[in-house]
DNA sequence: TCGGTCTGGTTGAACTCTCAACAAGAACAT
DNA sequence: ATGTTCTTGTTGAGAGTTCAACCAGACCGA
């Protein structure tokens, strides 16, 4: 079982700096929301989606589609978010199984207060530090690993389907 | 205070695309070895670099820096890898309020396990769907970023030294 | 219409991380 | 010496995530 494809020295290097330079990144954006808002970046991510629906609203399954989130950790974020007063939840129309989260005016108040922080914490750690072209570089490099990742989904599916 | 230098919608395409790779990126490596190993990715990664010290050991405040982890998370780290037996931890000789971690046999035997479906994993997701231009551009990112945070964190030091 | 299956969402337990508080030794000045 | 300060490492509590189990409603085929 030696056909594993080592990585060359080179190779470490470049996937070593890629996990250090996220991780501290994402740490660093982290550690100012919690800060500066008393919420982690996961949970303002969930109101900025909510925020950008039509009628501040989402069914939680969308909502877990638009923040790449499990039902699971979205369910318990939900419920926090709603004992803050930042959310309601209320049942689905159409489908009695559903249940939609909405952006109550508070939590859009907290949402607009935290959005300068944040962004201008994203501004000068991102946008600041890179040149045009390796903006471009980043886009295309992200786009890639995202398509293989989505290669990597179909396959597992296919994997399932076949049991 | 309407002075905040906002993204451009470019920009949010940008960093949205970014934030959602490296999401998918790291949830599918940490849910691998999860599966595959019994271990999350932080876990993982103080194996290496313990792995990789000499004498297979190391301080705990050195460990912490090689693995990027607070003092904390690392402690009650370690503790749950000593309990399965991967590690062991002993007073340091040199300083009495050391503590040194040292990976075992079986911790040793365990990484050697893991190690090959981490490697492909990283492997087909990073290296397999970038071109050699790209992973160049990755490298200069990284180091662009880690500059940036770095200067930030001196800033940090330099606002908490001034009090 | 009825049984089987799939989907949407919640829940509880186990696990990991963060933060603040702490103990103890080192370093250093007076 | 002695007291202050800094560093090292651990701890406990609280918060967030994961995983498996579960319920209920929708969907679908006989």
């Amino acid at each position: 079982m030696s056909d594993v494809r080592w990585l060359s020295a080179e190779e470490q290097r470049v996937w070593r700096g890629f996990r250090t330079a996220v991780m501290k990144f994402t740490e660093h954006l982290d550690r100012q929301l919690q800060r500066d808002s008393g919420m982690p970046m996961a949970y303002y991510e969930i109101l900025v989606a909510l925020s950008e629906a039509p009628e501040r609203a989402l069914r939680m399954s969308e909502l877990a589609l638009a923040c790449h989130s499990s039902r699971s950790r979205l369910s318990h974020a939900v419920a926090k978010l709603e004992k803050e007063g930042w959310v309601v939840r209320r049942a689905c129309a159409s489908d009695r199984r559903g249940s939609v989260a909405e952006l109550t005016d508070e939590g859009f108040a907290v949402l607009e207060a935290a959005a300068p922080g944040h962004v201008t914490a994203v501004r000068e750690q991102l946008f600041d530090v890179l040149t045009p072209a390796q903006l471009q570089s980043l886009r295309e490099i992200s786009a890639a690993m995202e398509n293989g990742l989505a290669g990597e989904c179909a396959q597992v599916r296919a994997e399932i389907g076949e049991f």
